[in-house]
DNA sequence: GCCAATCATCACGAATCGATAACGTCGCGG
DNA sequence: CCGCGACGTTATCGATTCGTGATGATTGGC
């Protein structure tokens, strides 16, 4: 998703002005005119910019409601009112930034930019411990984050497209893929080259996490068609 | 430790007054008049709140170098420079609100408040992000808190961008970043420089915690993804 | 049992990637 | 005003990886 911004305004002139303010900067910005639009559309948006003098709903209203589903996303108050009280509200209710009209959108957009850039930083923060774990597939790990592989235990070092193929099996398990299926997904839907060009790459695959190669438990060849990721023991021997 | 504020302010009248809103507030507040106490005091604040215009080292250096050590800490500037310039100027480098003098105690404090809001939620998502103890992995030492780093017992000084790569990494140990990740993470989504600016810095860095950088025991080359950095022990030579 | 099609394996040149040193720039501090 | 250090970039060298062609082995149909 886009830094997308949701202006929210009933005067047509300045909802007009932010757009084009927000748009030169380089942010998509939508723009609703009513408190009720607003509450349909801002779950889209990475940041509101809320007017409160609004028909119907007013915008402190609309603040508490967004608060109460999503304490995060930055959310800055736009408004002629510039009272102590008035301003003291709006950051009491959860407003994270009040800029009092006129505004100068230099520094509008500065603190928009304030805020995007400390909303990142809490997203790098969450996806720190963010860690998913290994697939195991009889003595096989395949762990996705860290790049690693284990075969009953040792650590195995890959190669990039190695990894890559194994990580793909590694997620659909069981399922087969043609040679061109696998070029597309892991070298990319834009290369160019031979089909047969798989085949050196699970066959050094093969080399690094089958015990014997010659007859592989995971990597499975399905005659005329590709190849396909198995777990061992659903395939005892023969069946 | 309490929601202790520092205050950066030369006008012993402003200074007092600071700390006697903040206190009565409930927040027990420090206050310094120079940038270099600043520089000396900010680590244990939650919370700065900073004039520009200092004596000695100004309020933009200040606050250049609290950033490069640590973007997340909350930041006002507090100034009676007004102008559309300087108030653009002092959000880009990185502070979260910009308040024009005079001021109104009321709305001071209520920015406060939103902002050590917004920060509890950050905290809240990093549950372990701001553990206190260091991270110990084989002889290296990382200490965020007091930003310490020790090999094998000796003190070992890092810069800002080297500190900030090898504490992302001991917080995930085992992880592979990309060079694009690291770039993210450490350097800022918006910062617009190639990917291989982090070798360079990787390079410093095990000049500097590695005995033999030619062959890294702790931060690993993942060929053809990025880094990952790993404790010396779970990789005993090759089992 | 034979044949054609498909697959496995190996080796090699080319392209890619990483490590490192050196350079230019910028901001800080004396 | 100048030196110093941190940082980003560029250039170069060496190592690894990748794609391809060639060759031998398997498979399945007849």
């Amino acid at each position: 998703m886009a830094e997308r911004i949701l202006c929210v305004e009933d005067d047509p002139d300045i909802g007009r002005l932010l757009v084009a303010i927000l748009g030169e900067a380089g942010y998509p910005a939508d723009w609703v005119t009513s408190g009720e639009q607003a509450l349909e559309h801002w779950r889209h948006a990475a940041l509101v910019v809320l007017d409160l003098m609004l028909p119907g709903i007013d915008g402190l209203s609309v603040c508490r409601e967004i608060r109460a589903e999503d304490a995060g996303i930055p959310l800055i108050m736009l408004t002629a009112l510039a009272g102590t009280r008035d301003v003291v509200l709006g950051l009491e209710i959860g407003a994270d930034d009040y800029i009092t009209k006129p505004f100068d959108a230099a520094i509008l957009l500065a603190r928009v930019q304030a805020l995007l850039r400390r909303r990142h930083r809490e997203d790098a923060l969450s996806a720190d411990a963010a860690s998913d774990a290994p697939i195991v597939v009889g003595g096989l790990s395949v762990d996705i984050d860290k790049h690693a592989v284990h075969v009953d235990g040792a650590p195995v070092t890959l190669t990039a497209k190695e990894f890559a193929l194994l990580a793909l099996f590694a997620r659909n398990p069981g399922h087969g893929f043609s040679r061109s299926d696998l070029l597309d997904r892991v070298w990319g839907p834009e290369f160019d080259g031979f089909d047969h060009t798989v085949n050196t790459h699970i066959n050094r695959l093969r080399g690094k996490i089958e015990t014997d190669p010659a007859e592989p438990r995971y990597i499975q060849t399905v005659w005329g068609v590709g190849y396909r990721f198995v777990d061992p023991r659903d395939t005892p021997g023969d069946a």
